[in-house]
DNA sequence: TAGTGGTCTAGACCACCCG
DNA sequence: GGGTGGTCTAGACCACTAA
């Protein structure tokens, strides 16, 4: 059975310093309870580093399954507000912002996403046996091949990220054969490679000849550089580090 | 009841293609579940674009309740991996990795958790009328007071980050008093606004006099800059640039 | 060891939305 | 309209861990 109704009473509260009277609803949606609860906190009702009340106690209070409050506060809990473990309970967390969510887009939706036109050069493309530095990075032999692919990402024919990457040809040999002039590096992996993991790193990084020749910027000019390592099924699959044009910026909402 | 045992059956499988005899296992969690649709994915066994079977089909392969099913397929959608609708059914997301969760320590725990030794000096407080771009970013009146502190975050008593603040003393007058050798502004307000959200950015620059001043490094130097807007009720509270020594890098694993 | 959160179940109803 | 995921419930047992 629902409950749609609210009702008016005095809760027994250990919080009863803060509350003279409170307004109990009947919350009967995790939303409404994980609402609920983050405005008790944002209010400092509940304050970080203290122990909130047991799911028992709240579904009692909000009149609805323990389950439910579990939801809610697991959401709360992996938003990072919340800290919960068994018998120790649900603390509400010190430093309570500390997670960023950024979107890595594809770049063509990237670009197409700000409203330009997207079009891709292929720089140069390469077989060639791995440096040092990258056989490292892909963990690989010495004596296999990878393929160095050098692109450009243009909006709006304006230079709008240096690509320089490296692709493990013992993963994906057919990468050999792509043509690149109709699909992105990126966008042939993705499809012809299944799903991956990876690291990501960013980083600030002067403009050297290249990258400032490339994305027609100076020598020296500070480029935001995302660097990032495609792994399937445990095997590097590619290393590719991104040069964006000088200004670039990312943003979230936290 | 819980099942503990394993069986070997002939699956009635719409992929039946790619499999002879399959393993189904009786899997009893949503984390087992996860696993082993996570795997498909890997596999090709389900391929981006396509719909996966229903909740309850799954449920059935794998002798549990929709309930556990569905917090698996929750999960994976909350990863961005699958794309859920009602009565449109399951989809495996085409480009599927497309978040990177970023942790934004406060920067004291950022630096003991390289195992350094960390300190704060504050450079400059002021009072002051915030300037017109201030006045911008925070969104407040011409007339109203701010209060400008430059600090620098050492690791083992070398810079590693120097910071450039602005906090709106509408909001929180009693920053006016707070004595940041002790505790950091960033902490200060954390301990005493409130939870808050925000806004983040991150960019790159070449380091002018100031910056290369307080961090001991070149001008022109790139510089990894991290920018901050903080709200508290949906006033902004504080505005932080935050320029990392040369060389940082933040990363995630995706 | 006792108390807390973690999880599973079986059933039910609902909301959305594709056809 | 009907099928799908979204959610709630009441009860149960389990696993971790603080005291």
């Amino acid at each position: 059975m629902r409950k749609h109704n609210n009702k008016k009473t005095v809760v027994n509260c250990t919080f009863s310093r803060y509350l003279i009277v409170m307004t109990s609803k009947s919350l009967n949606s995790w939303h409404e309870i994980q609402d609920e609860v983050l405005s008790r906190i944002q209010a400092g009702i509940w304050k970080p580093g203290t122990i909130i009340p047991t799911e028992n106690d709240l579904a009692r209070e909000f009149e609805c399954s323990r389950a439910t409050v579990s939801r809610a506060l697991n959401a709360l809990s992996a938003d990072g507000l919340l800290d919960r473990r068994r018998k120790g309970g649900t603390k509400v967390n010190l430093n309570p912002v500390r997670k960023a969510t950024l979107p890595i887009p594809v770049i063509r939706e990237e670009v197409e996403g700000r409203g330009c036109t997207y079009r891709s050069l292929v720089i140069e493309k390469e077989k060639r046996k791995p440096s040092p530095a990258i056989r490292a990075q892909l963990s690989l032999d010495a004596d296999c091949f990878v393929m160095h692919v050098k692109s450009l990402h243009m909006a709006d024919n304006q230079p709008y990220a240096f690509e320089d990457r490296w692709v493990n040809l013992d993963v994906v040999p057919d990468f050999e054969q792509a043509d690149l002039t109709k699909i992105s590096a990126n966008e042939w992996l993705l499809q012809n490679s299944g799903f991956s993991a990876g690291d990501v790193a960013f980083y600030a990084l002067n403009a050297g000849q290249q990258e400032a020749e490339n994305l027609g910027c100076r020598e020296g000019e500070a480029l935001f550089v995302l660097e990032r390592i495609t792994q399937v099924n445990g095997k590097a699959i590619t290393f590719v580090r991104l040069f964006y044009r000088p200004g670039h910026r990312i943003s979230t909402t936290l």
